[in-house]
DNA sequence: TAGAAAAGTTTCCTATAGGAAACTTTTGGG
DNA sequence: CCCAAAAGTTTCCTATAGGAAACTTTTCTA
């Protein structure tokens, strides 16, 4: 449809120009989710025309056109002028249409051993209920393979708050300011998450953990 | 600033010397949030090189670097590769940088058995890491006692999304929303708190859980 | 309806994102 | 130490995002 009109236009302008411009034709970027449409429902959700958007954003009442035709690939820094000047709830720009928010009642049960797996040469992470998105606390239940600090770079540390539960086996737990402590099933931590932190397995076999992490 | 950058550019065509990169003091792009030293310390909380991680996302290597040093403000088909190759949770993408965690580099380790407890008819409450105040999350053991719905006067619902995992025993839980889930060693949930809840024992032995509260 | 104003789209251009490869720095041997 | 390999950074280039303005379509209003 854009791509007749698009041949239109350029028959109407007529003659020599030959500029190409080439996005037109393959058109529609496949963007992988529809942000367009999501953006675009929510503005006149609120009733609002582009140019109020672009008031609102910041952003060129074209930029906005286009993003919700989906003709560009927004930058983050304008995804975020889109989130702070519409109030847009970010998990649902993201979430492949049919994702949950935790919020709402909503809840997602996760059996034994189903989770979303991912390796790393120190621990093996399985996230927990991740059909729900934009949760306050982060679950995963991990496995650790690594035996020594050494295994390690450097400490782990990021944002937030983090508590642990032995699942199983045997892990020495190194802080950044406290001494190492060892621990067994049953025995639980809670600490800064942005304190270095990092786990071993002091036991014959990989000891298993539950983190929840905020 | 972007501004002499491009100038710098211009000037280097134009003639033959090419001094160094303008950026490389404080320079460092305003990018609203802090999403390149997050993805940087994402990506090496799980040990990834750049060349791993640019094999999992898709993106080049070159590119990564530039998104961690904050060079550049990736598209939203950037930041959605960097979230699916890197199991990235999106909110913590957004979340306004500064938050600084309520604990600062505390932390609390709860041996088994040693919490505080707290019983009630139907449930009997281990609290943990009671020894830390003002956290953004409440974990405690509990041993659920109740066998039917009716030992309930009402659903439990509170502020607040709730996860739980099944220690050992079975258990069936109801949501208000929901068909009821048989649970067992090992599954877990995830809900939003204010919808109705209740948890009862099926098995033979009383069901022990781990829940973590917002 | 016609005509104008408002809403939306497209063009055209500059600035910049993203990729390939060159380059630099860090890590390990020996 | 020195060299080699690996990790990370920068350069250089092309494709594309974003803005201003031209253009088209829709919506009123008389």
């Amino acid at each position: 449809m854009s791509e007749q009109a698009h041949f239109l236009r350029k028959e109407k302008e007529a003659v020599i120009i030959q500029r190409k411009k080439t996005q037109s034709g393959a058109g529609a970027a496949m963007e992988p989710l529809q942000l367009g449409k999501r953006v675009k429902a929510i503005r006149l959700g609120k009733s609002l025309t582009l140019e109020e958007a672009s008031q609102l954003t910041g952003l060129a009442r074209s930029t906005l056109s286009k993003i919700e035709n989906e003709q560009i690939s927004p930058t983050f820094a304008a995804v975020t002028k889109l989130v702070n000047g519409l109030g847009i709830d970010i998990p649902q720009l993201f979430s492949p249409a049919g994702r949950k928010g935790a919020t709402g009642g909503r809840r997602d049960i996760t059996l034994k051993g189903t989770g979303t797996l991912h390796p790393t040469p120190t621990y093996e992470h399985e996230l927990l209920a991740t059909e729900l998105s934009g949760k306050k606390m982060i679950p995963y239940k991990t496995t650790i393979c690594a035996r020594s600090f050494e295994e390690y770079q450097d400490w782990i540390r990021h944002e937030g708050e983090e508590f642990m539960l032995v699942l199983s086996g045997k892990v020495r737990l190194y802080t950044e300011f406290y001494q190492p402590a060892d621990m067994e099933e049953g025995d639980s931590a809670y600490y800064d998450a942005s304190m270095g932190h990092v786990v071993i397995s002091t036991g014959k076999e990989d000891a298993r953990i539950l983190w929840v992490t905020t």
